[in-house]
DNA sequence: GGTTTGTATTTTGTATACATTAATCATATT
DNA sequence: AATATGATTAATGTATACAAAATACAAACC
């Protein structure tokens, strides 16, 4: 673990939920890699804080599925196998394209703006080139829809399928050979969602996903490969 | 809180886990109600173990969403509102129709056979008119189907969601005029899934949890009402 | 050489202690 | 009487202490 592991002080969160937010960052990020074991003391030390908030916070992220537990062993930071990656993107698809039917359905009048201008957004962040920016329209892209569902648990759960592939998203992105189909993309379901037409969002929901299945997998494979 | 929340020593489980599990079976069948407070020291005198393990397991029952935790308050039962169940309904929907289609893909004959087994059984439950029984020969039917997805992730998404039903589920269970038209149901996906007919399958799937949401919010309903 | 065994060290699991904040309740004041 | 106020109690948040298990490593043994 490189050593920019740095706790940021929110004054009015417990410690154990800074911990929690700062651990599971570090592991999005790549910062805490695959396999790496989590000591409480070390961490504990790192962190500024004593073991009893850092304890706290693995018991969520375990829960979470970013550690698993090895009992008498300690924490350590999951695996991503090729094969929990495609569970994770067979359950997203499926709850991408549920999220885009119901936002057919629901999205308001100020959402439909929203949605426009991220996607506008978007096209002008591809068009600057820099994957960091580009990453962030496609989240605040996406974000709109998924809120648009006005289904906080399906919103919950998507946000966890997606912490899964966080890492190995911008492979995808950085391709830019992709960027008009994802422009397209975009605007294919932002204007399927305005005429509310829920069989072809869906379709371009999963066909989205399926784009991005390959070069996630590949990304994973060479990942895996390099260790 | 009644007076049987007694914990079940499991030798080689930690302890959190041990309550953990506890709570969160206290949580499901009710004894702990929505609402009420986990108070640390009560719980831990109450299971006979430190505040320690009891934090830990609340930490992981937090993550779960069945409590909710208010900042130096503490943590309570959540309460199960109409909009979260709906929320949950609807993506639980969703989900089985997905499990039902993979399972359709996927399926192995040995699988098939449990099936078969598990819908017999199921027939010969209700046939008991032992609600306990019936509800217990639906989750090993609905059990085989979703590990036949060979998708873990889902496996366990749908367990989350099934947990927030699980209270509710019985009235519908009790309804013995649904007896008939469940068994059908049953026989209905076993025979589309065999025939591996996809479209037939993830219909019945929806229309089953369907048939499911009026008593459920029924149920509900009265429950807030009657507090 | 390789296996085994024993000891030291590290790390987790659990309990407890201390500090701080929230809730309670009685008393005083207007 | 109603509201404020202040002391008391109780609960959480955090840190630390202690026990038990796992690990690492070295010496003894075959």
């Amino acid at each position: 673990m490189q050593d920019h592991l740095q706790i940021k002080m929110d004054e009015f969160l417990p410690l154990r939920d800074v911990v929690f937010n700062t651990l599971r960052q570090a592991i999005l990020t790549g910062d805490l890699k695959p396999g790496e074991r989590l000591m409480e003391i070390h961490l504990a030390n790192r962190l500024g804080v004593s073991r009893t908030p850092i304890r706290e916070a693995i018991r969520k992220l375990e829960l979470e599925g970013l550690v698993i537990m090895i009992p008498r062993r300690g924490a350590e930071v999951a695996q991503i196998t090729e094969k929990s990656m495609n569970d994770v993107l067979e359950v997203r698809r499926s709850m991408d394209a549920l999220c885009i039917e119901l936002a057919c359905e629901r999205i308001s009048e100020e959402e439909v703006v929203a949605l426009k201008k991220a996607c506008d957004e978007f096209e002008q962040a591809v068009e600057t080139g820099d994957i960091k920016i580009i990453a962030q329209a496609d989240v605040a892209l996406h974000d709109i829809i998924v809120r648009a569902t006005g289904n906080m648990r399906l919103v919950q759960l998507i946000n966890n399928l997606s912490e899964q592939m966080y890492r190995y998203r911008f492979e995808y992105i950085k391709d830019s050979s992709q960027h008009a189909r994802l422009v397209e993309e975009h605007r294919m379901i932002y204007d399927s969602i305005v005429r509310k037409d829920k069989e072809t969002a869906s379709r371009v929901a999963k066909l989205h996903i399926d784009n991005q299945k390959k070069s996630i997998i590949d990304q994973l494979r060479l990942d895996r490969s390099n260790r």
